[in-house]
DNA sequence: TTGTAGGCGTTATCAC
DNA sequence: GTGATAACGCCTACAA
């Protein structure tokens, strides 16, 4: 392993000097600056992250928590953070399952143990804000993804989710549907709350009949859609519209319509929600409204580093355009 | 922050005693164990990781290397490494896009910045081939994913791709078809190649037509599915059935046929590869070769620890079964 | 501009 | 069984 000592030994100075140069400090003459430098770059040097995590107390590190991994909602946000912290130099830290969240302290180990310097939590599950806490209370900067916080200290990036189901449900009234039922998701995410408060009050407005046995509730995978809708095409075989409270749903949803042999949108017209990269790709394409997610990890990210950088303080509220993107399901 | 000292002093011991109780190290009193156990919790301690790594010189981090983490193939993968990870206390580092890996140097960053115990490497791109030399060099273990290296001195885990292309073109064969396409990935991939394989093997051994203009090209995404299968059906229109090296290519395939207006399976017959989550909600429901991904990643890990732990040596070579999911899309 | 010395929190070695 | 002591590699006053 190659240290700043063997560096300082090669250039005849002292390591102080090496640690400096390599850290563009100031006190060092440009000339050894550049000695040391290339001398580095020739043994192949890269600086040790636990010895400088111990002497600095930063780790360079920023925690991300998200629920599932597996629900491709999520690639695009972790991308977007890549691209960010691959070019501000910090390391992702990812907690990507709530399984294990349960069981040992995945929070007080990337705090206390990782020393991480900042967090990112994406999700809108209640169990989320048992974190906010602590986290406030130990002065450790964190931004909420999929949450509008009323907390003027914390950060927060989301979508008017009302506001985009209102829209979604709008839509369906305008092509002409009468009776519309709604797929929500679980009553543990704020978001599923807001989309179906926007559904409802679009019926309200547009004096379209509106009633709890419109409502089917799954938990945003793709069998739960299939399920809601044959439950719909049974017990509601009236209805012509469907807004889905996101895409994976929907997927399952268009997969009942058409084993019931009915066409979309002729039959049943489906709006989802997310517009995951699948979405143009179903059958038929998919109606829905896009998240900005790639730009939701990447805002994420930029919020976090200038927050961390002192360029920033906290309190910061984003709210992100969302965008009805119509294709054929509707 | 509490530290082993603080410990030390609420004990009324050193703090090496400490360090020794709460490794559960030989030459402790079990009643002093049990006491500084007792005070550490109480005190809700947590080890510094930067500090252990310094001095033991492991990082419990395991690094997993993979093209773009928003290829929906992966995430299983992952999440059988977490299942892992979480369970024998490592922790995993990501790199999730090539991207990256061309701009920076992750690779050495991850073995000499973050001195990680092991790597995982995911994919079958000629690319990563770059990776192993230098890990064999430093001795350090690594496990790769969808490959099958000759080295014997190296671990890896992978299906018979060559052996499934060949099964799913059969299944296709033995329905009737006699003019079979196949949509192949990036020849980059040593798995675009197999599967190639395996598809023409299947046609010769059959005495089905086989030709070069039957085989096109896309990148293993929805899109290069969708054009490629507008291309078959314009060049090659008295295809009646399509092999397609991966389900997401399939779902774009499965697109573009019924925007044709023809119907799956009964103008065109569609075999996909993976067995991805949505490949039982596409329209129809895909038939696919299923691909043991949380198996993969969770073997990738066992495998790891245990020569981490030194219970098996490098040079572990592991093929794990594929099977033909027959749904209805052929 | 450069060098010296001390310490970050932990573990390992060796006395006691 | 227990306790000094010395590292691990790096950074940062402060001294020269």
């Amino acid at each position: 392993m190659v240290t700043i000592k063997d560096i300082a030994r090669r250039a005849g100075v002292s390591p102080s000097v090496v640690s400096r140069a390599l850290n563009n400090k100031y006190g060092v003459k440009e000339s050894t600056k550049q000695l040391i430098k290339s001398i580095a770059r020739e043994m192949n040097y890269y600086p040790n992250a636990a010895a400088r995590r111990l002497v600095t107390r930063k780790s360079g590190m920023i925690g991300v928590m998200m629920a599932d991994i597996s629900e491709p909602f999520y690639t695009q946000i972790i991308k977007g953070m890549e691209y960010v912290a691959s070019r501000t130099g910090y390391t992702l830290l990812f907690s990507n399952s709530y399984d294990n969240l349960e069981k040992t302290n995945v929070l007080q180990k990337m705090i206390v143990t990782e020393n991480v310097d900042g967090l990112v939590i994406v999700g809108s599950n209640r169990q989320d804000t048992r974190f906010t806490g602590i986290l406030l209370e130990k002065q450790i900067p964190f931004v909420l993804i999929e949450r509008n916080s009323k907390n003027d200290k914390v950060n927060c990036i989301w979508i008017d989710n009302k506001k985009a189901a209102y829209h979604a449900t709008k839509f369906l009234i305008e092509k002409g549907h009468k009776k519309i039922a709604h797929i929500a998701g679980n009553l543990q995410n704020q978001v599923t709350v807001e989309r179906l408060a926007g559904y409802k009050q679009a019926l309200k407005d547009a004096g379209v009949t509106e009633s709890n046995r419109l409502v089917f509730y799954g938990n945003y995978l793709c069998e739960d859609g299939y399920h809601a809708m044959q439950e719909i095409l049974s017990k509601q075989p009236d209805c012509t519209g469907v807004f889905v409270a996101n895409d994976s749903m929907a997927y399952g949803a268009l997969q009942a319509i058409h084993e019931a042999g009915f066409v979309v949108p002729k039959d049943i017209a489906v709006v989802g929600f997310d517009d995951l990269e699948f979405s143009a790709f179903t059958n038929p394409p998919l109606t829905t409204i896009r998240q900005p997610r790639y730009e939701m990890g990447k805002k994420s990210m930029d919020i976090l580093t200038k927050i961390l950088h002192g360029e920033a303080k906290n309190g910061i509220n984003l709210c992100l355009p969302f965008e009805l993107v119509v294709r054929n399901s509707a």
